[in-house]
DNA sequence: GACACGAATGGAACAATGTTCCAGAATTAT
DNA sequence: ATAATTCTGGAACATTGTTCCATTCGTGTC
């Protein structure tokens, strides 16, 4: 979203806009700061764990619903927008029983984790965009040259191609959160 | 690194890179996986886990030495470079006996961890580096603005602030490593 | 040795985009 | 009604990726 385009849908100049907000950062910023407050609020699950599966959940269909929030949650660090999911996942690991001196791993892990997929979809969306293809067209690419790789040096890569035409994301998303929060637990014992 | 500085440095003008270069990405693209290629051969441990600790934390310090890896990853997907950093990490999976109908879910997450923590940490060096502040002046700024938070809202968050100056983000990341090879490890006895 | 031709150069120009400027319109206060 | 403040919107500026093209360099040929 440009900043002309903007100006007009919205029916006016860019100067406009720059009396409202100081810069582009800004605007994006606010956009993903109630964006994402709206997605946490009101995620409840039935334990600690359920809970935090509702909200990474929550955030991954947000960024798949709007692919600019990937990208934008890359640079805002610290800011509002991270922590407004820093807290609950926070707040839910507190909930689980975790010792006080490996929370802070515990919550940095699975924030690391959502941002770090939802960057990658994003970005796999907008260069599927820019190259007019679709999800599925995408994917084949994607395996086809896999698949093509050398045997000896990407057995691996290679075993994958298959696979890839057919996976869901959002499983995939929810079973690697699964695994952090298995690790996670792992450490109340010790 | 802009093309014009890049032209400077150099000692010619942009048309002569666009004769060998088709466009930015390949410029890029290409030093990730030149870049990647050293970084991840020779990643050698005792054990699969040693290994996987060895080439994440390789990747850890590539990224930081090289702040633009971290944005620059976040846009090929599937493309070389991510490929350079999925296969070795695939086939330590493999060796720690992990089934294969488990495999992908292990492997993505890591990779999605790994770049996770590099696309967040190239970003809030780069915002560090714009304000004009070096890591500990900006750890300050960012645990002031959390202190500062309302207390009913972000106990959490807040609890972190005091942590937050002293911590080390190396340490951190290796944590969160560890706490997803605890995960997927515990999948193998299901 | 002169010439031809493709490879490579480098600087000027173009397009898109974030940003600033400013003359004026709209609104509010006195 | 007048003055001052708020707000608008379009023109202009700076930066950056990219393209164009006249020119140069190197190499093989007669």
């Amino acid at each position: 979203m440009t900043f002309r385009a903007l100006a007009e849908r919205l029916a006016t100049g860019p100067g406009a806009i720059y009396w409202h907000m100081a810069d582009k950062s800004d605007l994006v910023t606010g956009a993903c700061d109630t964006l994402i407050a709206r997605t946490v609020q009101d995620c409840v699950g039935a334990t600690p764990e359920a809970t935090i599966r509702v909200l990474a959940l929550g955030m991954f269909d947000a960024m798949s619903a709007h692919p600019w929030l990937g990208a934008a949650l890359a640079s805002p660090a610290g800011q509002l927008p991270i922590v407004r999911i820093l807290e609950p996942l926070g707040q839910q690991v507190c909930a689980l029983g975790i010792p006080e001196d490996t929370r802070w791993a515990a919550v940095s892990a699975l924030v690391s984790y959502i941002l770090g997929v939802g960057g990658q979809n994003a970005a796999n969306g907008q260069l599927a965009r820019t190259r007019g293809l679709d999800r599925s067209e995408f994917l084949d690419a994607v395996a086809t040259m896999w698949s093509q790789l050398n045997a000896r040096e990407y057995p691996f890569t290679r075993s994958l191609a298959v696979r890839l035409r057919t996976h869901d994301d959002r499983l995939d998303f929810l079973t690697g959160i699964d695994l952090i929060l298995r690790g996670i637990e792992s450490t109340r014992g010790s």
